[in-house]
DNA sequence: AGCACGCCGACT
DNA sequence: GTCGGCGTGCTC
């Protein structure tokens, strides 16, 4: 009877077997690639996409309808998804459901019989068609009709009667965050021609990849475009943020290009839609968040990555991948180019290998000082007496300061300071934050709040005191010297709605502006007087391999996007970051940090992957992960088992582990037969998040 | 969406 | 010690 099976992709995490499922042909025989497909999975009635040819096997159930237009999917995408999904250790499907609009695709979908019912066909198959013919039915209605009459699933499979429509309305909504475009952000400067000459080589030959250094860039990214637009390519310009890719967009469309936006900010129907229109096109301007790495416009692409360390640039789902290394990949026939203010160190390190052309953009030079905290008079204040001055000055003359701290709320955590002792959460174990105006405790990971006790719970002692500084905490000290004295951080505009406009005032005003990092985006339209960087150490000595490189561009993004003289509070004036931001060129820092990530086995000379294993019984985790950290393969190691702290009352137990290996396809052979084996007893979760961003 | 299975509480 | 409810996991 039917044809060869079809491996089909549905949105389900990766399990035993296989990355994708496998299904008779039925009603899909000799459809391509890409194809959208209604399959029976249990009760169920999925929607999935046609790999291509499956593996025979006893007792496979046959897919029940295509999905009109075919293929559904262009076929680059699902090659691009396809990849994704081998390299992050995911099925296929949740590849898919991320690189296409997935829900929106299916919204509307009814299963739909066009032809006349075959006579041939049994009274209760032509009963279910009647129903369908008569109405078209959603999957979840579909569904129900073939509960008491399981073969006749079967049976219209195997005639091909039925068929599915989409039925989404194309529907455009305009976005509503409003575009900032910074003036003289992008008048074209004197490396425009420099730029399109550095990049039509990339295009034409080897290496492929670009790296733009500097601030800003706007100007250099529509001189690539320009670029690749006359040759006929498309581009697509992928930013950390939405704001960022609406900033983009305007700044495109208002230079004339062809944009084209596809981001996390648009509604559902109205991103298909930009989806739908965007297949195969060439000549465009594809402006997006991460997700539009897998814009389906036609290769090759010119794929510009803006701030590729950013946190916004990882997916948080499986396939946890990164934008840019998904646009290094693409770009195998097209080309890459990477803008940072501050480039990281492993894309530093492949314009030292050829690997990558570098561009360094006209940019102004931070302008950095020291406050040493060594030899301060006031230690228990949470700003030194020399930062607090310096704010207290510009303030009073009208200007404009801003003081970073590196958490909002009032304080880390309560601190008895006669036992040592911290308030810690009692379901999780981690220290609470402080919040002095509600006087309560705050869990970081679960949300628990609880009024701020009197007494130490360990020693019972009575002198509790805050611990480290917040912007509530900075916010309040301050006051006490300098006039208009503002607050900004994620709570602050959670509670006062337009970020945009509690900058108002600031920006009108002056005074001091006490905010976390959540403020860096907007830095350029501050026009600051002064900036102080409070407990610096806190970001020079995180417990991360990769915490340097991040200060050091913290400190530069300060400096050069805010424009203003840094003051620096720490107790290591030494650091080889503070010496990196005050020197002329960023070359020995990378050099030093490259000698130290190859010597302790880092990125870029390693890849890491983050595993977590979980479930309800002890030792099933345990054997998973012993399995696991028993894992042999050439130059990869496993590290750990260590043991994720359990929340009280909580049924779950979680274990930890850490694979480095010499590249991502070593990690794929050491960790794919782990998660998709007999190894993994049911009731037992793997997670995988290779190249992680913080470890 | 429905069915199997396992854990825990109630009860002959 | 057994029965059965309910919560969790599985479905090519």
């Amino acid at each position: 009877m039917s044809a060869d099976p079809l491996a089909v992709a549905l949105d389900l995490p990766l399990r035993a077997g296989d990355a994708s499922f496998t299904f008779a042909a039925g009603a899909a025989a000799g459809v391509p690639r890409g194809t959208g497909v209604v399959v029976p999975f249990g009760a169920r009635l999925l929607p999935g996409i046609v790999l291509g040819p499956g593996e025979p096997r006893p007792g496979l159930r046959p897919v029940l309808a295509r999905v009109e237009p075919t293929p559904l999917v262009p076929a680059p995408v699902v090659d691009l998804a396809e990849w994704t999904a081998r390299e992050y250790v995911s099925s296929t499907g949740e590849a898919l459901a991320v690189a296409v609009p997935w829900d929106a695709l299916w919204s509307g979908l009814r299963l739909w019989c066009r032809d006349r019912v075959a006579d041939a066909l049994s009274p209760p198959a032509r009963a279910i068609a009647g129903r369908i013919a008569a109405r078209p039915q959603p999957l979840s209605r579909a569904a129900r009709l073939f509960v008491d009459a399981p073969e006749a699933l079967a049976e219209l499979a195997e005639a091909g009667v039925l068929s599915a429509i989409v039925g989404a309305p194309s529907v455009w909504r305009a976005p509503t965050a409003a575009a900032r475009v910074e003036a003289g952000d992008v008048a074209p400067g004197p490396g425009e021609e420099a730029v399109r000459a550095v990049v039509a080589e990339a295009m034409a030959a080897d290496p492929h990849a670009v790296l733009v250094v500097g601030w800003p860039r706007t100007a250099a990214y529509l001189a690539a475009a320009r670029a690749a637009l006359a040759s006929r390519w498309a581009v697509a310009a992928l930013f950390p943020s939405v704001d960022a890719a609406e900033g983009f967009a305007a700044a495109a469309a208002a230079a004339g290009l062809p944009v084209h936006r596809l981001h996390a900010g648009l509604a559902p129907a109205a991103r298909l839609a930009a989806w739908r229109g965007l297949a195969g096109m060439r000549g465009v301007v594809v402006v997006g968040t991460r997700a539009a790495v897998f814009a389906p416009a036609a290769d090759p692409l010119l794929l510009i990555v803006d701030d590729e360390d950013a946190s916004g640039h990882k997916e948080e789902r499986a396939p946890r991948f990164l934008t840019a290394a998904v646009a290094a990949h693409r770009a195998r026939d097209g080309a890459l180019l990477v803008g940072a203010t501050t480039p990281t160190v492993a894309r530093f390190a492949e314009t030292q290998t050829g690997a990558c052309r570098l561009i360094a953009l006209p940019t102004r030079r931070p302008r950095v000082g020291v406050i040493d905290l060594r030899r301060r008079p006031d230690p228990a204040e949470p700003i030194s007496r020399a930062a607090r001055e310096a704010v207290r000055r510009v303030a009073r003359a009208g200007g404009r300061a801003l003081v970073v701290a590196d958490r909002k709320g009032y304080a880390a955590a309560l601190h008895c300071a006669e036992c040592g002792a911290v308030e810690r959460c009692p379901s999780c174990g981690v220290a609470m934050v402080y919040d002095r105006a509600s006087r309560r405790l705050g869990c970081r990971l679960c949300g628990r709040r609880l009024p701020a006790p009197d007494r130490c719970a360990r020693c019972g002692g009575v002198r509790l005191r805050p611990l480290g500084a917040g912007t509530e905490r900075l916010a309040a000290v301050l006051r006490r010297s300098a006039p208009r004295v503002m607050r900004f951080d994620a709570d602050a505009v959670a509670r006062g709605g337009d970020a945009d406009a509690m900058l108002a005032p600031f920006r009108a005003r002056g005074g001091a502006l006490v905010a976390t990092t959540y403020v860096l985006p907007y830095l350029p339209s501050l026009h600051l007087d002064l900036i102080v960087l409070t407990a610096a150490d806190r970001w020079l000595h995180r417990p991360e391999y990769r915490a340097a490189e991040r200060a050091l561009a913290l400190l530069r993004t300060l400096g050069i996007t805010g424009g203003a003289q840094v003051l620096v509070e720490t107790a290591d004036p030494e650091h080889p970051v503070l010496r990196a931001v005050l020197a002329p060129g960023l070359r020995t820092f990378y050099d030093e940090e490259l000698t130290l990530r190859r010597q302790l086995g880092f990125p870029p000379y390693r890849v890491l992957a983050a595993v977590t294993i979980s479930g309800r019984s002890v030792a099933s985790v345990d054997s998973v992960a012993a399995h696991l950290a028993a894992a042999r393969a050439a130059g990869v190691e496993v590290l750990g088992p260590a043991l994720l702290r359990a929340r009280a009352g909580a049924r779950e137990v979680g274990r930890a582990l850490v694979v480095r290996a010499p590249d991502r396809t070593a990690v794929r052979e050491v960790l794919w037969p782990v998660v998709t084996g007999a190894a993994v007893p049911p009731g037992v979760r793997v997670a995988v998040d290779v190249e992680p961003i913080e470890l």
